[in-house]
DNA sequence: CGCCAACTTGATGGCTGTCAAGTCAGGTGG
DNA sequence: CCACCTGACTTGACAGCCATCAAGTTGGCG
């Protein structure tokens, strides 16, 4: 899990990119950008760097520069207490935006690893910050995906506020579920990229109890899973799994 | 709790307001802004309420068009599922802002309380959001505020996910002694005006353990509470509740 | 005075953590 | 090719923390 390479070395070579063709546009950016506006953004946005499986994209501390857009790949963010306990505070998959942890302090307050190999866009912070002053869209963007950040976020209070453990399971599939279909993937099948001990700290539960959870969901024919290859089988299974609690 | 008129009915007039003026300032605005740019804001912000105990400052679903600076009181802010469990999200007191919840997707996605009667500014956030394209300190202010609340939910997370029951509460009541402090208040004495319940909601726990807490806290001197009126007693005593566990 | 909400305290139980042993797959080196 | 190792995972036995249920106390208010 901690790579020997920190993310200050080895920096690979950036890419060509170009945000207006990119087929991930409409998540990570606003809609109904005239073109001069998109060539605009599409020089902000000129660096994007592979990030290796396991390594680290930023680490809590560093100094906050730029927002970061992913291309391909996963992630996760974590924050480590000095006792060694830790809390994963999110997963983000193509199109989602990582970094924003970082504007209230100008340092970044978690650490981003990459699950898989991945590609990022560099949004340098202080650019955007300057040409959202023009264009109203992209400062509305900003706003909009903070707030969804802070609304998301409340959502994972919700969960390890007052659910019971099959209960988040539950629901963290179908979150991901509903992730992988608005990428045009399956929703019933996809490979879960990171561990049972990672699913745990995000979901404030053990690496065991995930793993029982996976095997009871199994037997009660709710999902299939091999691995980390998962099939959904019966989603209203799931779903029921929210409700039938006290009232 | 459930207050018999909602906040559209009798709002009360609104109060003369100014920000030049007000004690609050450096909490709710950016520093260093000019005249010119404190008679804007003050030109903005132009409208304050009384908000009384027990009342909606807004709902879940309500639409979203202002965002509220807390003047005076306290405030609770909750999201309620539909099987009747609920998670206070926060504590919010003066010059802390409300209601950037609502900005992703137009509408609010929690209920905000008023926990006594308390007094909020509004801030038109079009106006705002208009304003903030020439004053870049209101902008970037902004972005701070929305960022420091992602950071804060993080660490709620943290708490809700790895925390057993006595660190939850010494950090919860930690975390208001410091709040009190940065407003001039006792570090150690202040009011708890939210109920047993209300607390154990924010924190993942029953009411009950919350109340035998507090009652084992006392015992061991580290707070004298009587009802709601709480003594810190031994503040280092409650911070070594945070370390002393499993590496 | 009586009622009610908020709170306290005790007894019990269950969910999930803890500890431990074992399986499995992938990678390495002899 | 195979023994070996390691990390990820699974499964079982047990225990502890906190929830649940219940009874009682307190203070505010009509």
């Amino acid at each position: 899990m901690n790579p020997s390479t920190p993310e200050q070395e080895a920096q690979p070579p950036s890419i060509e990119t170009s945000c207006s063709n990119c087929n991930l546009r409409e998540l990570c950016l606003p809609v109904g950008l005239s073109d001069e506006e998109m060539r605009s953004v599409d020089q902000l946005i000129n660096v994007r760097r592979r990030i290796r499986r396991g390594s680290y994209l930023y680490r809590t501390g560093a100094r906050f520069e730029s927002i970061y857009a992913i291309r391909s790949g996963f992630f996760k963010t974590d924050i480590i207490l000095e006792d060694g306990r830790d809390q994963v505070t999110g997963f983000q998959m193509p199109g989602e935006l990582l970094g924003l942890d970082g504007i209230g302090s100008d340092h970044h307050s978690c650490n981003a690893i990459a699950l898989l190999d991945s590609e990022v866009c560099y949004i340098p912070f202080r650019s955007m910050d300057q040409l959202s002053r023009e264009i109203h869209p992209l400062r509305h963007h900003l706003h909009k995906i903070m707030s969804r950040e802070i609304v998301r976020d409340h959502g994972v209070m919700l969960l390890l506020g007052t659910m019971r453990a099959e209960e988040r399971l539950a629901t963290f599939l179908l979150n991901l579920s509903q992730r992988f279909t608005a990428r045009g993937f399956s929703p019933a099948e996809f490979n879960l990229c990171m561990t049972r001990h990672e699913i745990g700290t995000y979901l404030g539960l053990k690496m065991e109890t995930v793993s029982r959870l996976f095997s009871r969901f199994q037997e009660e024919k709710l999902i299939a899973i091999h691995k980390k290859y998962i099939h959904i089988l019966d989603i209203h299974g799931l779903k029921r799994l929210l409700n039938h609690r006290n009232a």
